[in-house]
DNA sequence: GCATAATATTACATTTTTGTAATGTTATGC
DNA sequence: GCATAACATTACAAAAATGTAATATTATGC
């Protein structure tokens, strides 16, 4: 996780900056939100990402614009993302240099696999199977275990799968119900109190070793993370 | 597991299908080869396949010819994909009520994550984070738990671990070496011999609840699955 | 086909993980 | 603010997982 791929984002609608920002850190890469939207030469030299996400409708000039500038000091990978949803737009990205073509609104996983084929192929960049928590933790699914500044934090089986369903519902209330389905075969008969002490010796863990306190209770309807 | 959603390839060379057709089955699906290059429709009406993997170039008609033949009985989502890697044929692909568009080589990946996003956003289909060693027998990552026909074969967590590296590396040799250092802090000094009893119990647990024997040794290399 | 290094098996002691009972503590509606 | 159900903590016994030593079995080069 040391040295995380970075990215850099030229897009004007900044609560989508920002949402895809997170959504990148959450995977394990680095990324930055463009800002000089007149000069966008200048963030690319500062920040010399290895992939860059372009938006096409900007202000000054557009995407295809700076994709032939960027190219003629680069071959760094673009993706061009547009809203206009328009297959103009989406064959002169495909001509003109780009890499690859995602619609808003995309699928983030989409984006994701589409990120994770260029960097893969450019860099032969070895895609991790982790999910990124915060900025300290991540989640890494082969291993089962947590990592907290790049050091392991052993779970048991049972943590691992509570994290995981957490995880996976990306912050969203899950039921302790659900939790107890997934762990749990619903044929034998498990104290409801076992899902309560799984939980607290997670956050003893997590607070211990983590200094963090990610899982949050919804009394009366689950736990989340964040 | 058990409604696996149902894909056809029309794709008229034979090991590029075929190969599709693993990767789909590995990825939890279940995916037939069509056949009849005169009258795809006909094996559309016999499979219902809930998304149609289309090549461009084929036999007697074109992969567009196809696609509107099919959009007449249906809107099942149709995802092209072609050697030609012609500029001409990605938009008329656009155009043309095709779904998406995939470039041959294509990055598995890729494949994989478009085919979940269209089946996802057309079928509200759950993708489920699963890895499919044979007809009877996947792992999932969640649950860090085997499958033999839909039920539950329990890993430790160790089991999981390794089983894990191995179906990631595909079918490829990992040495034991590698395992050892997935496995355990390179601090630690852990016997060479721990990861022969691992493999050993892990086997046992697949011939006595699986009755099958996926872990293959090459000697003086390493273990690979399959 | 034999030697031998690599891998397998078995058994066992140690450490971890586990589920639950008993007991505390909180949030929420009234 | 009080009652109460929902959740938290602690401690402990039972079960499971782990690592290793001793021993057995294989594949491979010669």
């Amino acid at each position: 996780m040391m040295n995380a791929m970075h990215i850099m984002i030229v897009e004007d609608d900044e609560t989508l900056a920002r949402e895809i920002k997170d959504f990148l850190m959450r995977w394990g890469y680095h990324a930055v939100i463009a800002t000089h939207f007149d000069n966008i030469i200048e963030d690319f030299l500062n920040y010399k990402p290895h992939l860059v996400l372009m938006d096409i409708n900007l202000p000054y000039y557009d995407g295809f614009y700076w994709c032939t500038q960027i190219r003629n000091l680069s071959q760094v990978p673009i993706i061009y993302i547009s809203s206009r949803n328009d297959d103009h737009d989406k064959i002169r990205a495909m001509v003109q240099g780009g890499d690859d073509y995602v619609d808003k609104p995309f699928h983030l996983e989409l984006l994701k696999a589409k990120i994770e084929a260029i960097l893969r192929r450019t860099y032969h960049y070895k895609v991790k199977d982790q999910m990124r928590i915060n900025q300290d933790i991540y989640y890494d699914k082969v291993k089962g275990s947590l990592y907290y500044q790049d050091h392991e934090i052993h779970l048991t089986k049972s943590e691992s799968q509570i994290i995981c369903l957490l995880l996976e519902s990306q912050g969203e209330i899950v039921s302790r119900q659900a939790l107890m389905e997934a762990l749990w075969n619903t044929d034998e008969f498990i104290s409801d109190n076992s899902l309560t002490v799984l939980i607290s010796r997670l956050r003893m863990k997590l607070k211990e070793e983590c200094h963090s306190e990610i899982i949050e209770t919804k009394k009366g309807q689950g736990y989340y993370i964040l």
